[in-house]
RNA sequence: GCCGAUGUGGCGAAAUGGCAGACGCAACGGACUUAAAAUCCGUUGGGCUUAACCGCCCGUGCCGGUUCGAGUCCGGCCAUCGGCACCA
C-alpha cells in the first residue's frame, strides 16, 4: 500500500552505479610513482572535515558540505586533474566514552560500530570518495603518528631570533625544559567535577561546559601545555594569504587577541620594617599609556603573587576573606557583567612615575590573572570598568584626556582618542603623539617599554579521559622524558571500569600494571583532547598505509604543495570549528612545516562554511522538536541524486536554510523529467530509449541554451553556486521538454554538466544511449560563445529611469540608431510629452535612457 | 557593550549600477482519466482603472544621499541571527 510508484528506477540503478563504481576503483586516486600516476594532470585536494561518528548517524547537516565537496571533486576530475578526495573517522570523544562508564561496553566497539553505520550512509548518498585512503584517528597505526608529533613538538622551541620551531639541540640555554613547546605547568585549569576533566579555554562556554553543559570551576592542576602564544603573531600573519571568510579571519584575529601597549613600572612605596626595598615595583599592560597621569590606583588580580608580600597586617583578615570569595566563585559568576565592582584594599601604596604621587592599591577580581601582567593601573576617567570601581569606592575621577567636541567633564568615560590634559608632559598632543612621547619619557627613565600583548593563551593539552591517545611519556625522578620512537604505538592499557576516579587523577591511573614503566619509571596517566587527532588527519591523508613516516614526503609534495601557501585547494565545514580545530590545525602545521616535515607554511587555502540547515518549522533541528531529518529516509523516498541535489538547491550554500520535503520533490521531479527525456515506459511498464532521440543537429536555438548551460554550470561550480547551477539545468530541460525530436549530442552534453550533482542518473542515461566510454571519463563540455550571441537583441526604452517600452533592433545597431529609436517610440513620446529632452544616454546592447524635464 | 552576517512575493530564492522576483515550492485554472494519482499546458508581487483588452501607479526593513538610473554604492537608524565579552 505504501509501495509508491517510483519517478524513475533510482532505487535500482543508484546501487548498480555505486557498486561499479566500488569495484572499478573509479575514485581511487594514485600517489606519484604509483603505475599509471599521471604526472602531467594537475593536482586538486578537496577536503571535508571529517565527522565525529555518534551514534545518531548522519544527519542532513553533514552531507550538505560533503555534496558540494563531491561535486567540485567531480567536476575537478572531468576537467583532467588528480584529484584528492579522503573521507576518515575523528572518533576518539566524550560520548563513546559515557557511553562505555553506563554501559561497561568498550569504546572501542561502540566506535566500530558507528564508524560502519556512518560509512553505508555516505555510500548510499554516492559520494566520490576514495573509501582506500579512509583514515580513523583511533587506530593504532594513525594515532601512533598523532604521539609521534607530539614528541616532535615537545623536543622542540621556539626560537625567538628565527621566530621558528626548531629541535631542543640549537637551544644553547641551561633549561631546555622551560623552552619546550610542550610543557608541565602547574596552572589554573578549568575544571568541569561532572566530566571529570579539564577543558580548554575553548572548550568552555559561559562557565559550562561545551560538552554536556556542565558547570566548571577553576582549580591549579599539573597539565601539559603547548606553547601556541609563541606563534601567536604568525598565526596572524599566516591569515592574510588564505582564502578565508572575512568572518572567519576575523574571528580567530579576535581569538588571539593581540594588543599592542606598554609595560610600565610603578614603584613600590618602601616599609623596610616588613623587608619591601624600595627598589622594587609592580608592572602593569596598559595600552592607553597616555592617561597614566590619571592614574590614581592600582588594581591587582586577586590572585597576584606579591599581594601575600604586599598586604598590611592592618589590611590581612578582610584580603584574605575577599580571596577566598573569589576562589569559590565559578568562572561564570565571575565573568557576569551585571554584577557590581567588588574589591579590597591592601594597605600599601605605589608611585605613579609620571607626576610622583602615592597612590592606593587595590585587589578586585576584574583584574585577571591571566592576562597583561595581571596588574592593571586604574585610570577612572577613562575606562568604563575604572569608572565604576573608583565610583563604588569613592575613589577621585580626573580627565586626561578631552574628547573631540566636548568639555573636559563630559569627555569623562570616553574611551576614544582626542587631546591630552591635565598631563604636563604632553599636554595638548592628541593621543597617538601623546602615546609616543609618554613612552619615550618613560623608557628614558627605564621605568616602561613598548609591549605587545595577546588574549590567546597556551593550549592546555592534557584530560583526564580514558578515550585518548595516551602520551609517549614517562616520568622518573619527577621529571618527564620521551619514549623512543621505536616504543609507538603507546596504546592504552586495557580496563573494565571508565569511570573518571572523580579526584583528577586520569582513569588511566587505574591500570596499575601499565603504568609502571621500569623499576623507578612510570607512565603520564593523561591523554590527549579530542582535537589531537584532526590537527594533522588531512596530511595522513595523502599517504594512509604509511608505515615508516606520519606522511612520505612525495605524496606530501604532491598533493599539500602548489603555488599557494596553503596546501588543501578547498576545505569545506562547519562554522563552529572556526577558532578550535582551524587555530589548532594551523599551529601543528607550522610547527611540522618549521621542522622541515612540510612543503607549505598553512593546512587550508581556501575555506567554506556551509550554512546551518533548520528544520521544516525554521528552528535548529533537534529531538526535542521532532524536527530532525534522516538522509536515508529521504533517500528511501526520493533517491541520492534528488536528495544532493536538493541539498544544493536549498540556496546559497554559506547561508542558514530551512529543510522543506516539498522542495525534494520538486528536484526530484526535475529529474524524473530528466529521465522522461531519453526514456518512455513501454506497455510492459519497462523503460526504453524514447524514439524521440535521434542523432539530430540541434537548432540554432537549442545549441544557444546548450551553450549558455555549459556557461553557466561551470562557472557557478567554480564559484560553488551550485543552486543557480541547477537552475539552469531546469531551464535547459524544460526547453527539451515535448520535443518531437531531441538531439542526442545535446543530451550528451547535458548529462555530463549533470554528472557531479547527480552521478546515478546520468551515469545510467549515458550507458543507455549507447555513449562511448564511462562519463566518469568524460572530458568537461567547453561553451563557444559564438552560439550565445543573437542576431537581434532587446533593447530597453527608459524616460527618465521609468521602463517604457522594450524594442529589438540588430546586433550591431549603433548608439546613434538607438537613440533615434528611442525619440522615434510611441510610448516614450508620450512618456517625454510637452518636456523638453535635456540629455540621452545610451548603453550599448543594453538600454536607452531619455532624460526630460 | 564590542565585532560580524542577514533583511526581496504566501515560502526557498535570483538579479557585472541598467527590464526586480529567474528557477523551484505552494495556490488556482485547464488537458488527459469513469475517477484519483502521476504527467502535460497555463495563471500567480500589491493596487487602481476597464465589460474585456488596454492603460496607470506602488513595491527589495526604515530615513537620507550619490547617479541619467540604486535591491546593488555611501551615511544614519531599526530588526533578526551568530561570535566575543571585566583582555586593561
Amino acid at each position: 500500500m505504501n509501495e509508491r510508484r517510483k519517478p524513475y528506477p533510482f532505487d535500482r540503478l543508484e546501487p548498480k552505479w555505486q557498486a561499479i563504481w566500488d569495484e572499478a576503483r573509479t575514485f581511487h586516486a594514485l600517489n606519484p610513482g604509483e603505475k599509471d600516476f599521471d604526472p602531467a594532470k594537475p593536482k586538486f585536494y578537496v577536503l571535508d572535515m571529517f565527522p565525529y561518528p555518534s551514534g545518531a548517524g548522519l544527519h542532513v547537516g553533514h552531507p550538505e558540505g560533503y555534496t558540494a565537496t563531491d561535486i567540485t571533486a567531480r567536476y575537478k576530475r572531468l576537467n583532467g586533474f588528480n584529484v584528492l578526495h579522503p573521507m576518515g573517522w575523528d572518533a576518539f570523544g566524550l560520548p563513546a566514552e559515557q557511553y562505555a562508564i553506563k554501559t561497561g561496553q568498550h569504546p572501542a566497539i561502540t566506535t566500530r560500530e558507528n564508524i560502519a553505520k556512518f560509512k553505508a550512509q555516505l555510500k548510499r548518498i554516492g559520494f566520490s570518495y576514495d573509501w582506500e585512503r579512509e583514515i580513523n584517528t583511533t587506530d593504532p597505526g594513525y594515532y601512533k603518528w598523532t604521539q609521534w608529533i607530539f614528541l616532535q613538538i615537545y623536543n622542540s622551541w621556539f626560537n625567538p631570533e628565527t621566530k621558528k620551531a626548531e629541535p631542543l639541540s640549537t637551544y644553547r640555554g641551561g633549561d631546555p625544559d622551560s623552552v619546550r613547546l610542550a610543557y608541565v605547568a602547574e596552572v589554573a585549569v578549568n575544571w568541569c567535577p561532572e566530566l571529570g576533566t579539564v577543558l580548554a579555554n575553548e572548550e568552555v562556554i559561559d562557565g559550562k561546559s561545551e560538552v554536556g553543559g556542565f558547570p566548571v570551576v577553576r582549580r591549579p592542576m599539573r597539565q601539559w601545555m603547548l606553547r601556541i602564544t609563541a606563534f601567536a603573531d604568525r598565526l596572524l600573519d599566516g591569515l592574510d594569504n588564505l582564502d578565508w571568510p572575512e568572518g572567519i579571519k576575523l574571528l580567530q584575529r579576535n581569538w588571539i587577541g593581540r594588543s599592542e601597549g606598554a609595560e610600565i613600572e610603578f614603584p613600590l612605596v618602601g616599609t623596610p620594617q616588613r623587608g619591601v626595598p624600595t627598589s622594587e615595583s609592580i608592572r602593569v599592560f596598559t595600552t592607553r599609556h597616555d592617561t597614566i597621569y590619571g592614574a590614581n590606583y592600582m588594581v591587582l588580580a586577586p590572585e597576584h603573587p606579591l599581594v601575600d608580600r604586599l598586604t598590611t597586617d592592618d589590611q590581612k583578615a578582610a584580603v584574605a576573606k575577599y580571596r577566598e570569595q573569589v576562589a569559590a566563585k565559578s568562572d561564570l559568576e565571575r565573568t557576569d557583567l551585571a554584577k557590581e565592582k567588588t574589591g579590597v584594599f591592601i594597605g600599601a601604596y605605589v608611585i605613579n612615575p609620571v607626576n610622583q604621587e602615592k597612590i592606593p592599591i587595590w585587589i578586585a577580581d576584574y583584574v585577571l590573572v591571566g592576562y597583561g601582567t595581571g596588574a592593571v593601573m586604574g585610570v577612572p576617567g577613562h575606562d568604563d570598568r575604572d569608572l565604576e570601581f573608583a565610583r563604588k569606592f569613592n575613589l577621585t575621577v580626573l580627565p586626561v584626556v578631552q574628547a573631540p567636541g566636548k568639555t573636559p567633564e563630559e569627555s569623562i568615560g570616553f574611551l576614544e582618542d582626542g587631546v591630552s590634559i591635565n598631563s604636563p608632559i604632553i599636554d595638548g598632543l592628541p593621543t597617538p603623539d601623546a602615546k609616543k612621547k609618554i613612552l619615550a619619557w618613560l623608557q628614558e627613565r627605564g621605568v616602561g617599554r613598548p609591549d605587545v600583548r595577546y588574549k590567546l593563551r597556551d593550549w592546555l593539552f592534557s584530560r583526564q579521559r580514558y578515550w585518548g591517545e595516551p602520551f609517549p611519556i614517562v616520568w622518573r625522578d619527577g621529571k618527564h622524558e620521551a619514549l623512543s620512537e621505536k616504543d609507538l604505538p603507546l596504546e592504552p592499557p586495557a580496563l573494565d571500569d571508565f569511570k573518571p576516579t572523580g579526584t583528577g587523577e586520569p582513569p588511566l591511573a587505574k591500570a596499575k600494571d601499565w603504568i609502571r614503566y621500569s623499576e623507578n619509571a612510570t607512565r603520564e596517566t593523561n591523554t590527549m583532547p579530542q582535537w589531537a587527532g584532526s590537527c594533522w588527519y588531512y596530511l595522513r591523508f595523502c599517504d594512509p598505509q604509511n608505515q615508516d613516516r606520519f606522511v612520505g614526503e612525495e605524496p606530501e609534495s604532491y598533493w599539500m604543495g602548489g603555488e599557494q601557501p596553503g596546501g588543501v585547494d578547498l576545505y569545506i565545514g562547519g562554522v563552529e570549528h572556526a577558532v578550535l580545530h582551524l587555530l589548532y590545525a594551523r599551529f601543528w602545521h607550522k610547527v611540522l612545516f618549521d621542522l622541515g616535515h612540510l612543503s607549505k607554511p598553512e593546512p587550508f587555502q581556501r575555506l567554506v562554511n556551509q550554512g546551518m540547515i533548520l528544520g521544516e518549522d525554521n528552528r535548529k533541528m533537534s529531538k526535542r522538536w521532532g524536527n530532525v531529518i534522516d538522509p536515508l529516509d529521504v533517500i528511501e523516498i526520493y533517491g541520492a541524486d534528488a536528495f544532493r541535489c536538493y541539498e544544493m538547491f536549498m540556496g546559497p550554500l554559506e547561508q542558514m536554510k530551512p529543510w522543506s520535503m516539498k522542495g525534494v520533490e520538486g528536484v526530484s521531479r526535475f529529474l524524473a523529467r530528466v529521465w522522461r527525456l531519453m526514456m518512455t515506459e513501454n506497455q510492459a511498464g519497462e523503460w526504453e530509449l524514447s524514439t524521440a532521440l535521434q542523432e539530430a543537429e540541434p537548432t540554432k536555438a537549442q545549441q544557444k541554451i546548450t551553450h549558455a548551460t555549459i556557461k553557466k554550470v561551470t562557472e557557478d561550480i567554480e564559484g560553488l553556486a551550485f543552486n543557480t547551477a541547477i537552475s539552469q539545468m531546469m531551464i535547459f530541460v524544460n526547453a527539451f521538454t515535448n520535443l518531437e525530436v531531441v538531439p542526442v549530442s545535446a543530451m550528451r552534453t547535458f548529462l555530463v554538466l549533470l554528472n557531479p550533482f547527480a552521478p546515478h542518473i546520468s551515469s545510467e542515461l549515458w550507458q543507455q544511449l549507447k555513449s562511448p566510454g564511462d562519463i566518469t571519463s568524460q572530458t568537461w563540455p567547453r561553451y563557444d560563445e559564438s552560439f550565445l550571441v543573437e542576431d537581434e537583441i532587446d533593447i530597453v526604452l527608459q524616460v527618465n529611469g521609468k521602463v517604457r517600452d522594450r524594442v529589438k533592433v540588430p546586433l550591431d545597431a549603433t548608439n546613434e540608431q538607438l537613440e533615434t529609436a528611442a525619440r522615434a517610440n510611441e510610448k516614450v513620446r508620450n512618456a517625454v510629452g510637452s518636456q523638453t529632452i535635456r540629455k540621452v544616454v545610451v548603453v550599448p546592447k543594453k538600454l536607452v535612457n531619455i532624460v526630460a524635464a
